[in-house]
DNA sequence: CGCGGGTTTGATAACTTTCAACCTACGTGG
DNA sequence: CCACGTAGGTTGAAAGTTATCAAACCCGCG
């Protein structure tokens, strides 16, 4: 486990704030970035603004930050000062218990929002950590607050996207509380399959970033039950997996295994 | 299951605006709320206002509305037009598959706040149904949008709100995905004695709202499962349970069932 | 070329569910 | 005011699912 050093950085060159960062801070590049011109806009930030807003927001989105493979972004207990975009790459979310308990609470991938979490103490409670190099934009999260003030559409944004993580933790809870390791499973493919083919790659063969114990630890399993369930999806002839390339052969059948009886 | 047949009402003498609501708006009163003289502030809404802010927020809560014991406050499908703040009594929040699993996703009490889930689609995703006689606050949150453009401190505070329900899922995910059935229940005790005791009732001695089955839903587990764990708690002089009564003898003891390795 | 992290697979153990019977409390109606 | 019906709760035994432990494997990398 990285430590948590900390290092004081000035985000940008409008020198609108400073951060407290974690170690892996050290390989940040202030990287030119600009909302009007992102092509992940209509993921990230799907509403209409004028030019002028989207001028304010570039402004205040001006700093993003890279993030080495296996390197955090921030970890639980850091101050909050902004929220994160994915611009590229991949990230894990993690809690931790005192008696070595760990949770992964989200995989999330370009064009989601990292960080939601720290808005209600003003400190971080999980941990977020790169699963390959990657970079996001900061976003501090006062500076937000008051952009939103004068722009309405930003503030029923900022509202969706919060409510929209609490809806997807109800989907997870829906998952942990009542579905079998291979329905788990089950949903954990079609979704990653979902969000890829959002991102407009292929639904149906893909890399997995994350570990099997990782998944397990999303999916409240254990990594050779993880195992398991995938050979078994695979002498199924549901899919084909090498390591970590998946290809979905049958993505109706997978979609099948879900509609069961309830069962926990 | 009560069907979800709508009518339409005003919330209130100002005519500030009107909302669908479901069956159970039959019984609904319009009750003379105020944030100002509200005795749960202190849970609900933490934070300095002017007096004349005050007054501003008393004119958009101006109403009140009764669920009785079994009804909804809102279904899953209905249009999401405001969150709701409890006023007097205990609520359960639960999603429905269509193969007819259910999990609870959250139980409710004084000061809480419910409906959050609607905003990011404008329609409600779960269920809210009253475990007792209730009463909540309406609080229409297009409304509150633009109040909060005008009071910089409640726009946090909504951001507060919202970011507070996505670390208390993310505790509950760690509940479904780390712990054995003892452990979740010794938490779920240890929660409501936290959240009553917050309220300055006992901490040791309360009343269950909801049935076996449903905390067994919450928890991920069979309702024989929760009988069980509470009968062995009972044993080893940890609790005394008696029906629905709970008493805590052993906070202590309780806590201690927490500290083990992990497991799942 | 060998090392090590990550993965697969098998056998066994532990935990939770399932099924079933029985019990308890509470509200309704006679 | 009491009897009874019913929803909710408890308990036991058996079955099923997943964890645990252990060994072997695969693959990329220094």
């Amino acid at each position: 486990m990285p430590q948590t050093k900390k290092i004081r950085i000035d985000t940008d060159q409008t020198g609108q704030n400073t951060v407290h960062a974690p170690m892996s801070a050290i390989n940040l590049n202030t990287l030119k970035v600009a909302c009007s011109h992102c092509n992940l806009r209509e993921l990230c930030l799907p509403i209409e603004l004028t030019n002028q807003e989207l001028t304010k927001l570039d402004a205040l989105v001006g700093a993003g930050r890279k993030i080495k493979r296996g390197q955090s972004l921030y970890r639980s207990g850091n101050p909050f000062e902004a929220i994160y975009a994915v611009r590229t790459g991949f990230f894990k979310t993690d809690v931790l218990l005192e008696d070595g308990r760990e949770q992964v609470t989200g995989f999330q991938m370009a064009g989601e929002i990292i960080g939601l979490d720290g808005i209600c103490s003003e400190v971080h409670t999980c941990n977020a950590i790169a699963l390959e190099d990657s970079e996001v934009c900061v976003i501090p999260f006062a500076m937000l607050e008051q952009l939103q003030t004068e722009i309405r559409a930003l503030q029923h944004h900022i509202h969706k996207v919060l409510s929209r993580e609490i809806v997807r933790d109800q989907s997870v809870m829906m998952l942990l509380g009542t579905m079998r390791a291979e329905e788990r499973l089950a949903t954990f493919l079609l979704n990653l399959s979902q969000r890829f083919a959002a991102r407009g790659y292929s639904a149906t063969e893909f890399h997995l970033r994350m570990t099997r114990d990782e998944i397990g630890s999303y999916l409240g399993l254990k990594l050779e039950t993880v195992s398991r369930a995938l050979s078994h999806f695979h002498e199924g002839g549901l899919i084909n997996v090498q390591q970590k390339h998946i290809r979905i052969h049958d993505l109706e059948g997978i979609r099948k295994l879900l509609s069961r009886q309830a069962s926990p």
